[in-house]
RNA sequence: GGGCGGGUGCCCGAGUGGCCAAAGGGGGCGGGCUGUAAACCCGCUGGCCGUGUGCCUUCGGGGGUUCGAAUCCCUCCCCGCCCA
């Protein structure tokens, strides 16, 4: 139970003691748990604070348990309201499963895809009748949701609550209950979901309580709040090795033990290590980062793409050269300054465009550019920032007549 | 269904006839500095061009009053509270 967390001892130590006894009884049959984590594709991208619960669940995968990774497709319509406090929209199907295309490569980054069981919950939870939630929902009561976090605050603010906000854990613990599951791996917000309702609805169904693994949550780029595409502060798994480098990069320094402990496969002795060179000024805060960077890179792309994002990172954030690579595009040598940004996509709008200039934020080969209506004099390479970059060449073909 | 309060830019939020492209904060972006795309400091943050006390579009939707509306009136939609 390495690196789990319930805020509550009793909780962790009943958690501990159930799976304790299940895995014995695993043992003992030959009959290999059931073991879940389950994520809504509310967006097209899984990130890095999924990798968290992905791992734990690769964990049960090599010790030769069930692994489900249950895509949430009719979760998704409503959104789970465990982390947010307003009211999410509502999603359609086509939508969420457009979302979900690409979800399962993305997770066998981190899960073995021979081994892996793939799901969708609109498969239960869009047959289920109007009679079944009835019964569902009689198993709970009005207070047992408003007093959560979220809803309490909601509800005490004034801001709207919508009922079928409350049928979320139920649809989730229904889950539980059509997998069968012998454990279910989630986010400490999960605690209702996983403890409270999937237990119960079980229980109910005549199952034996699933246990929850309940791990802490990765904080986003800005260090505070919880990794989430919504919030904008997020590290995606479908980007080039270079990005996500960069991304970690930009990392409060603060935040680097629990990503050391949360995302890296070092050992607590390790990372123990670590935090005592840092403390005593033997370890560079700075380099200690491009360690963990790299280290999760490694992991998710492999060593040689960890090793050219960070000579990438080097040269062009330290040294501030060229990156090798970049995008072309054709040198015109009529086409103002303030059009070229634009057209080639460095900037959104003229307007943008014209603030760069202002700010002195464009540079061409080296040299800081000013006036809107500037023309370059042939190719090389533009630069709007730190980095975004483009190669200007002389097209192939001779521009036709006319 | 009734009464009251509310719906403002990416988000939060101020503004209750002109000084409003709209305070402030967050986020984002740019510059400086650096140890890094941390931190910190400064600036920018609707669009368009002729960069001007410029033009266009924006304050839930539609209509109106006015020389002039985010602000006033009508109407519709949506949310909260209380009542039923």
């Amino acid at each position: 139970m390495q690196g789990t967390e319930y805020g509550d001892e009793d909780l962790r130590r009943a958690m501990e003691r159930e799976l304790r006894e299940r895995l014995e009884e695993s043992q003992r049959t030959g009959r290999p748990l059931r073991v879940y984590l389950g994520v809504d594709p509310r967006t097209s991208d899984l990130h890095l604070g999924h990798v968290v619960p992905m791992r734990k669940l690769r964990q049960f995968q090599e010790l030769g348990h069930t692994a489900i990774f249950l895509i949430g497709s009719f979760t998704s319509l409503i959104g789970d309201p465990s982390d947010k406090e307003k009211a999410r929209r509502l999603m359609s199907f086509d939508e969420v499963m457009a979302n979900a295309k690409t979800y399962t490569d993305q997770a066998f980054r981190i899960l073995d895809p021979e081994k892996t069981v793939i799901d969708y919950n609109h498969r239960w939870l869009g047959e289920l009748k109007f009679g079944d939630l009835i019964h569902l929902a009689s198993h709970f009561t009005v207070q047992q949701f408003l007093a959560r976090e979220t809803f309490r605050k909601r509800y005490d603010k004034g801001d709207p609550i919508f009922l079928h906000e409350f049928f979320y854990p139920l649809m989730q613990g229904y889950d539980a209950v059509a997998l069968k599951a012998d454990v279910q791996i989630g986010g400490t917000d999960q605690m209702f979901n996983i403890i409270v309702a999937g237990r119960k609805l079980q229980e109910a169904h005549g199952q034996k309580p699933q246990i929850g693994i309940l791990l802490p949550l990765l904080p986003g780029t800005d260090g505070v709040r919880k990794m989430s595409k919504s919030l904008g502060n997020h590290i995606p798994l479908e980007t080039t090795p270079e990005d996500m480098y960069g991304k970690l990069m930009s990392l409060p320094d603060q935040v680097m033990g629990t990503y050391m402990r949360l995302l890296t496969r070092w050992t607590p002795e390790e990372i123990a290590r670590l935090e005592a060179d840092l403390e005593a000024g033997r370890l560079h805060p700075r380099d200690l980062k491009m360690r963990i960077a790299r280290e999760i890179v490694d992991m998710l792309f492999g060593p040689e793409a960890a090793r050219r994002a960070e000579e990438h990172f080097v040269r062009v954030f330290q040294k501030r050269d060229l990156p090798e690579e970049m995008p072309e595009y054709p040198y015109r040598p009529d086409q103002p300054l303030v059009d070229l940004l634009v057209d080639a996509g460095l900037v959104k709008s003229k307007s943008e465009a014209r603030r760069m200039i202002e700010q002195r934020a464009v540079r061409f080969n080296g040299r800081v550019l000013e006036g809107f209506q500037t023309t370059l004099p042939g190719p090389g390479v533009l630069q709007v920032g730190k980095r975004r970059f483009l190669r200007l060449v002389a097209s192939e073909k001779a521009p036709s007549a006319g």
